[in-house]
DNA sequence: TTTAGCACTCTCCGTTCCCGAGTGCCAACG
DNA sequence: CGTTGGCACTCGGGAACGGAGAGTGCTAAA
């Protein structure tokens, strides 16, 4: 049955009061918020169509009405206003992409931060590489004991460590092995490193001090920990809100999102630029059946892409939420896909001078 | 005035019966939980002894006692009977320490949550070195467009960025730069690295192109961020107490850890080995004046080092709390005094077979 | 000096009670 | 017939109250 033009019009003031006020709505504020001509009578009529029809709620009998996930859906569907960003909110949130940081994973944290700043609600960055595979290694000979190995990654991320070992090798043999090592374990996953691969190299390199499979450890390690990760922030921000007064429910809450692997299973496949609604009980994880995720996807080249997202009451602002969220991931994919500029290429960054 | 041998045996059942109930203590309990042969009269009339002298208080006239942070002191310091990590933990810890991460502040943060885990409250880790400088510099040619720059600074920590620009370079101009890099930014901090020597190095290089900006731009990045760190973790953990039943309190505090900046002000001098306890009001700052800090420190070498430490209630195990963190700051200084051996050197790490 | 006894104090918790917000329904109205 | 004012009703929440229990301080006796 399709509501009428008043009932959407009440149930949009509703929500909009609830989500800012907490409380149940009655008749009265109804009629103020949606600037309706009617009385709180008729209003009442409307208010208890809407509630038989399942789009609100009422706590207990005497109480104003409080909407439904249904209530939320429809909201946010058809009634929600597409809200603009300010001025001011699009400059913090381009200022702060600009001066970004070395490391990808260090910026999509912060990025993190940056939507619990302007949201006030905690934030959760994911990231996936399809399959991450080396593009190009390098052995750094620094003494006769040790050395560096740089990985350069699919996505152009780059990783690196310092070897020391117990004996001695040449710098002769390190360069040996970065040929061999480009020849044969560039452009392949994780998964095709077996140990029949790394025997050959090993035999390939003339290798006798083992140091095939070191550097074999090291590709496997970051192969296996380079392909995404998550991270949250910003969760006490859930402890201001009346929803969760009790802290053994924020701390269920908490707990459940400090978990990464929690995260993983969030739904990811949104286009670009479109934003997801996760309303209560439509999250699968019952520890998220009474709040509510709201999720970007960014593009990071290469094969990489992200979810960026906010986790928070039902009772949330979604259209701001929703607004940010999507600025935020578009500017991220903008500022990801072009190649990833050199950073303080242009103006030269002396301390102090900077802002 | 020195308390009688019954006194203290008092005293510590309180803080102790204090530490596992959270509740005011009354004479009976005392009684029990010290084993004394005399009766809870005479044990109340110690109490009020205690109290006169504050080591206790009342929260209101009929109720049990409660440790004061004097009272807490006298405990830590005289009191307590050092707790013998059980093998279980040592092996926990160990274990742990074990399978230790590629990077330094990975590893740190890691070790950070192993002490949440362990001691179930919030753990913080601080890392700083007296004065990073560069080691040594390389620049890897990727193509004309590209290059990777590699820094291996003191501690032994290696940083990196791929760098493309708009323009093409040859790979010796690359190996220029490398030398002179490697011949006049090594060994100076961040401050010494002035407009005045980037032109100098820019002219020596032969540079028409501004790369030696770029790198310079990332040297003084790196030397800015590389001195250290701050990191929390297990903030969650303090909603379960009940000390943090209100959720604004738990709110304050967590927000007080969150910002890195506050925990820089702790102060640091510790011995390596030695365990610091700051209880209630003696932390300096306000957030702080009714929880208590156990911190402990460890040595990274090479000028580098770093604090561990839990926050907690004032009614924390005390003796628990520390002598885990004495272990994990030992186990880290260890680990990191010599050398970091290779990681996964002598044993292959195949995915899968590893735990 | 220790102990038993006792009166006293104070918190905690359950009960009761009232207030007010808000509802549903009904009868009247344009 | 939709709308409106009126009214009785419901229910949650906070204040007021009271008893139970835990624990104290004091006193007097051992």
């Amino acid at each position: 049955m399709e509501l009428s033009q008043r009932q959407k019009k009440i149930l949009r003031a509703v929500v909009e009061e609830y989500i800012d006020s907490a409380e149940p709505v009655g008749s009265r504020t109804v009629q103020q918020r949606a600037a309706l001509t009617c009385s709180p009578a008729t209003i009442r009529n409307e208010l208890a169509e809407l509630t038989r029809e399942g789009y609100l709620d009422q706590p207990h009998t005497s109480a104003g009405r409080v909407p439904t996930a249904k209530g939320y859906r429809l909201y946010v569907n058809e009634l929600m206003r597409e809200r603009e960003l300010t001025d001011d909110e699009t400059e913090t949130i381009n200022r702060k992409l600009r001066d970004r940081v070395a490391q990808l994973d260090k910026l999509i944290e912060n990025v993190g931060h940056m939507a619990t700043e302007l949201t006030s609600y905690p934030a959760l960055t994911i990231s996936a590489a399809a399959a991450v595979t080396v593009k190009r290694f390098d052995l750094i000979y620094l003494d006769q004991n040790s050395f560096i190995i740089v990985l350069l990654l699919t996505g152009d991320t780059v990783k690196n460590k310092l070897v020391h070992l117990p004996f001695s090798f040449s710098q002769n043999t390190l360069q040996r092995l970065s040929a061999v090592f480009n020849a044969s374990f560039t452009g392949i996953g994780e998964e095709a490193i077996t140990a029949e691969l790394i025997d050959s190299t090993e035999r390939a390199a003339g290798d006798t001090m083992g140091l095939t499979s070191v550097i074999a450890s090291f590709v496997i390690e970051t192969l296996a920990t380079a392909g995404g990760g998550a991270n949250v922030s910003g969760e006490a921000n859930l402890l201001k809100l009346p929803e969760f007064k009790d802290p053994d429910k924020a701390h269920r809450l908490i707990n459940y999102l400090s978990d990464a692997a929690n995260l993983a299973s969030l739904p990811g496949g949104t286009d670009f630029g479109d934003v997801k609604v996760l309303i209560g009980p439509e999250n699968a994880a019952l520890e998220l059946k009474d709040s509510s995720v709201v999720l970007a996807s960014y593009n990071a080249g290469d094969n990489m892409r992200g979810i960026i997202g906010v986790v928070g009451p039902t009772r949330m602002d979604y259209s701001a939420v929703a607004a940010k969220l999507s600025y935020i991931a578009g500017g991220l994919s903008k500022l990801l896909a072009g190649g990833a500029p050199p950073s303080g290429y242009g103006k030269l960054m002396i301390k102090g001078d900077d802002k």
